[in-house]
DNA sequence: GTCTATACGAAGATAGAC
DNA sequence: GTCTATCTTCGTATAGAC
């Protein structure tokens, strides 16, 4: 349930996914929302926000533990790529949907922080164990994350990868320089 | 109306806003909607994205004017510190809420689609002013674009401009560097 | 031609049956 | 303790009054 909450948030949004379509989706009896989850949606969405975020640094991680940050961000930026073309550009970042939709629903907003946190603390360690300042791998960090969370909202509305292939070789070519200079 | 929906969208998301909402912000009379706007929400969505992108547009078309690329991009960042700071980090870009929720509102994706390629064709085409070729220009201006509009998000989320403050400085001390090299 | 009042549908939440 | 059926609220859209 919690993890077709997040497919369904990734394409529609947090508003439009009701709780109908995560029942049809998950096959789960319409009783069972408010026992598992008596917070109602709100509760739902932070879970699905939570679980989303997780899943995806715990991809980073297993990338960052077995490469080099540049092959590690390829590697980032070819999920993402999947994503966006197995999807025909519908879906999108969730942990985005629910900061921009998060005003009215605070629990989601900070699970979507921490996750955001999360990525961002696992490259910026990488990137200084490969011999960058702390101060440096942090601001590289934040650019990349931000960098392609931008690329994939504008691919999604352009309907197309160019605008997110773009961006992967201008970051994959920041990082490059940033690692071999000092 | 369009201008208090962009304000609405911005704050909240799409879905988020009603008819009942935008009519209160703008003291808009209730029977007005369907004589102005006789597509519904849609249209009114759709117009409010426009309205957004091209009033971003031209204040980015007015800096690139009067500055270089490296200042108007500084006075680009300005204006996005301002929106969060000014809302306590509750308001983002409507552009981007209208392609994240867009799935159900494809005019609105239109109109999304439309106003990010026309920002980064002003940014692209004054980095080529300044002596880039048009593919790297192309590249800079796309990267300097998503990475702004994903600072934006994680600034929300986390409630900081620390996030936002890195990512400015990376991409101004990256487009120093293309501007003076080659 | 402009607005008030209403209808229709869907959302989230709950109370009672098994 | 788990689910089916219902209840209330709210949002969009419309039909009719001025």
């Amino acid at each position: 349930m919690v993890q077709s909450t997040a497919l369904l948030v990734r394409e529609r949004g947090v508003e439009a996914t009701s709780f109908s379509d995560v029942l049809a989706h998950s096959g789960a009896p319409r009783g069972s929302i408010y026992h598992h989850f008596p917070g109602g949606k709100a509760q739902l969405i932070e879970e699905a926000t939570r679980y989303a975020g997780d899943f995806i640094a715990a991809g980073l991680a297993s990338s960052l533990d077995q490469l080099d940050p540049v092959a590690a961000l390829r590697e980032f930026c070819s999920s993402w790529r999947e994503v966006l073309r197995s999807s025909d550009f519908a879906a999108g970042c969730p942990v985005v949907a629910a900061t921009v939709e998060g005003e009215r629903l605070p629990s989601a907003s900070e699970a979507a922080a921490a996750s955001f946190a999360s990525w961002e603390h696992l490259l910026a360690h990488a990137i200084q164990r490969h011999g960058q300042t702390a101060e440096r791998a942090s601001s590289l960090a934040t650019l990349v994350i931000a960098a392609i969370e931008g690329a994939v909202v504008l691919a999604r509305a352009q309907r197309s990868v160019a605008p997110f292939d773009r961006v992967a070789e201008e970051l994959e070519d920041l990082l490059v320089a940033a690692m071999t200079d000092g």
